[in-house]
DNA sequence: GTAGTGATTTTCT
DNA sequence: GAAAATCACTACA
C-alpha cells in the first residue's frame, strides 16, 4: 500500500463538510523557493456559499471570492485584517462557492528547526510560516507547488463545534478538530 | 490568571 | 465609510 498518496482533486470534489472532516491528519506541503514545507492538518472549518451567511461567498461572486466559485482543488488565499492571509481549499463543483478554512496544522519540517505548534495554531499565523499571500491565490492543489499527502497514519480523533472568529452563522458546528493534538486554534476562551 | 482593545489594509456597500 | 473567516499586547484582579 502506498505510504505518501498525494490527494487528487476528486478528493476536494466532494461535500465540503466531507472534505473539512477528511483534511484532518493529511499532511499539506508547500515547496517554496527552495525549503519544503510539511505541516499536518489538525483543525478546518467548512465554509458552503448557500445558506451559510458566514461564507464570503453567500452575498454572491465577487472578484476576492472568485476562486470559490471556480472549480475544486485550489487554493483560495485572501487578505485579512489588515495584516492576515487565511488559506482554504476550494470544494464541490464549479459555480458553488464552498470551501474548507484550514485553522491550524501542527508543523512536521521546514520550518527552520524551530518546530513549535504556536507557529501555526491559527489561520493567520500558519499561512506566516508557509509564507503565503495572495501570490498563492489560485494555486493547483494537485501541483507541484502545493498539495496534500495521505500517509495513512492511525485514525484520528475527531471532534466537531461551532466555528471561531465569525459574526454570524455561529449555530453551525461546521468546525473540526483533532482532539489529540496540541496545536488547535481558540484564541481566547472560546468554550466547546 | 482573565478580559479587553488596538493594529492595519483590502474589499465591498 | 465600515467591516472583516486574526493576533498580540496591555491592564487589572
Amino acid at each position: 500500500m502506498p505510504r505518501h498518496k498525494k490527494l487528487q482533486r476528486s478528493f476536494f470534489d466532494r461535500d465540503t463538510l466531507v472534505v473539512a472532516r477528511e483534511c484532518l491528519g493529511k499532511y499539506l506541503i508547500y515547496n517554496s523557493s527552495d525549503v519544503k514545507k510539511i505541516g499536518r492538518i489538525v483543525e478546518t472549518e467548512a465554509y458552503i456559499g448557500k445558506d451559510d451567511p458566514a461564507c464570503h461567498a453567500s452575498r454572491g461572486r465577487t472578484k476576492r471570492n472568485e476562486i470559490m466559485f471556480g472549480p475544486a482543488g485550489f487554493a483560495y488565499i485572501y487578505f485579512i485584517y489588515g495584516m492576515y492571509h487565511c488559506l482554504n481549499f476550494v470544494t464541490e463543483r464549479e459555480g458553488l462557492g464552498a470551501a474548507v478554512l484550514i485553522r491550524a496544522v501542527e508543523p512536521v519540517s521546514g520550518f527552520g528547526g524551530k518546530e513549535a505548534n504556536s507557529l501555526t495554531n491559527g489561520p493567520g499565523k500558519l499561512c506566516r510560516a508557509f509564507d503565503l499571500t495572495r501570490e498563492q491565490n489560485g494555486v493547483d492543489l494537485t501541483g507541484r507547488l502545493l498539495y496534500l499527502e495521505d500517509r495513512s497514519e492511525a485514525e484520528v480523533a475527531i471532534e466537531s463545534s461551532s466555528r471561531i472568529g465569525i459574526r454570524s452563522g455561529t449555530d453551525l458546528p461546521w468546525r473540526f478538530f483533532d482532539t489529540n493534538s496540541g496545536a488547535v486554534s481558540g484564541m481566547k476562551k472560546s468554550k466547546v
